[in-house]
DNA sequence: TGAAATGTTGGGGCG
DNA sequence: ACGCCCCAACATTTC
């Protein structure tokens, strides 16, 4: 009997999964795995929230598959390094006949999964692999000299082209046969593996599986959507559509947040803003394949990396704990402490203050936010800081520095936002609630750690002086 | 997907 | 009635 093996990494779905649909085509039964790292996510400080959030994922799936007939089967492994041979032996043992796959783009998986396919075809195991995480397969986009986009708009007009004429979602699969295989010794079960312990309140608030994230998807797309231009910018209204930890894990595709965005509505300016939010996902993961130097950490505007970050860890960690005196900035900082998620207005604002006010390396905001965001994704993580910091492509004009106060009383004009994540401040009038006065901030309230004016000014001349010191 | 500085205009107070 | 000044409101430029 023919038999299918689908190894799930970051597409923990069943609905529009290339790699189980192909599987459940080719085969009379199907097997799938899980292949946890532990220590790899200890190394690289992954965020705690996102590591239980896919344990949380991992048995939502575990669950749909089994209607499918599909045993989902769990590892775990110190590092990439040993799962060629843990695939290898798990193929001969199970006598599977062909191994299914979504690719990932980043560089470690790209390694890793470029010797699992050696060592496949070194003993003979044929092996499918697809596109699953973009809407447009990387290096099909290029401009008229060929050359990779630098710059969003143009990247997103014919990206939208090519979806016109090629546009596809896959039909969830119908039950296989059942079959059972002899466990190996190699396995585990999904709560032998050493996951994080998070909090229950962060547990509640991003509840798991597929089809809360669909849920999420059609509620979004019948209304808030239709407001989308005004709404989503304000913190104090659930005006985004909040899909993106279902995004970064793959639990709904980008595929099916497109199909949504144009059946739910005609088209119109509020669903086109919304798209376009989809469209830097998948510029900012395109920029990444096109430039792997970005991954390691380098600035895209390589001339960039002669500014002189400053370091100053005592403003970095007040900006951390969200206590810098500025309320929107610290409101937000603590939203992402308590929801392992920030609102995106919010994420620019904070980037911003401390890459141009505090003038402190892009590189130590990426990180932290990778640490505590349950969405933290490499490509739209680095590209929206790299964004902020002016260094990236189609970056913000190093002079375009937000003012954290008057963006304050833009998209949050009654504190609402504010009052909530800093009660402290409730009591304040809508007028001093955007920056208190020595008069009226409470005492447990710290004050201004700096002085926008200032800062700016300091800002501009180190933007000003590499640009000439570059020409 | 700004903000601040600078420039221009026009209405009203006042001598 | 007229010129002058003030300054708010808006427009343009600059970073």
């Amino acid at each position: 009997m023919s038999q299918q093996l689908v190894w799930f990494r970051n597409d923990l779905r069943i609905k529009d999964n290339p790699a189980l649909f192909h599987a459940c085509q080719a085969g009379q039964s199907v097997t799938a795995i899980y292949i946890a790292t532990p220590h790899q996510w200890k190394k690289h400080d992954d965020a705690s929230v996102k590591i239980d959030f896919w344990r949380r994922n991992l048995s939502e799936l575990q669950q749909s598959l089994t209607k499918l007939n599909i045993n989902l089967h769990f590892f775990e492994v110190n590092s990439y390094q040993q799962i060629p041979d843990l695939i290898a032996t798990i193929c001969q043992q199970w006598q599977i006949n062909q191994l299914y796959f979504n690719q990932e783009y980043q560089a470690n998986e790209q390694q890793r999964d470029k010797a699992v396919m050696e060592r496949c075809q070194k003993i003979g195991l044929p092996y499918q692999h697809y596109h699953d995480q973009l809407l447009i397969p990387p290096a099909s986009l290029r401009t008229k000299a060929g050359t990779p986009y630098k710059v969003f708009t143009p990247f997103s007009k014919l990206a939208r082209q090519h979806l016109l004429n090629s546009f596809h979602v896959h039909p969830t699969p119908n039950p296989c046969k059942k079959i059972a295989v002899e466990p190996l010794k190699q396995q585990c079960d999904l709560m032998d593996i050493s996951w994080p312990t998070v909090s229950k309140s962060l547990r509640d608030f991003w509840p798991a599986g597929e089809q809360k994230a669909m849920a999420q998807l059609t509620s979004f797309c019948q209304q808030p959507i239709r407001s989308y231009d005004n709404n989503r910018n304000l913190p104090a209204i659930a005006g985004t559509s909040r899909l993106s930890p279902y995004l970064a894990s793959g639990i709904i595709s980008i595929h099916q947040c497109w199909q949504a965005s144009e059946q739910f509505g005609e088209a119109n300016a509020d669903i086109h803003i919304w798209q376009n939010e989809l469209l830097w996902r998948e510029f900012y993961k395109h920029t990444l394949i096109d430039y792997p130097q970005v991954s390691k950490h380098k600035p895209w505007k390589i001339q960039t990396e002669l500014i002189e970050w400053r370091r100053d860890d005592e403003q970095l960690s007040a900006w951390q704990q969200g206590k810098t005196g500025f309320p929107l900035i610290d409101a937000a900082m603590r939203q992402l402490l308590a929801r392992g998620w920030m609102h995106n207005r919010l994420r620019m604002i904070v980037a911003m203050f401390l890459t141009k006010h505090l003038l402190i390396d892009w590189r130590l905001g990426e990180r932290w936010f990778m640490q505590h965001l349950i969405d933290g994704d490499l490509a739209a993580n680095n590209g929206g800081w790299q964004w902020c910091a002016s260094t990236g492509t189609d970056a913000v004009p190093y002079f375009r520095i937000f003012n954290p106060v008057t963006q304050s009383q833009r998209f949050d004009p009654t504190g609402t936002f504010i009052r909530h994540y800093l009660p402290e401040l409730a009591h304040l009038s809508d007028k001093d609630i955007h920056l208190p006065n020595v008069k009226n901030k409470p005492e447990n309230y710290p004050a201004a750690i700096v002085d926008l004016k200032v800062c700016r000014l300091r800002a501009l001349s180190v933007f000003k002086q590499l640009k000439q010191d570059v020409n």
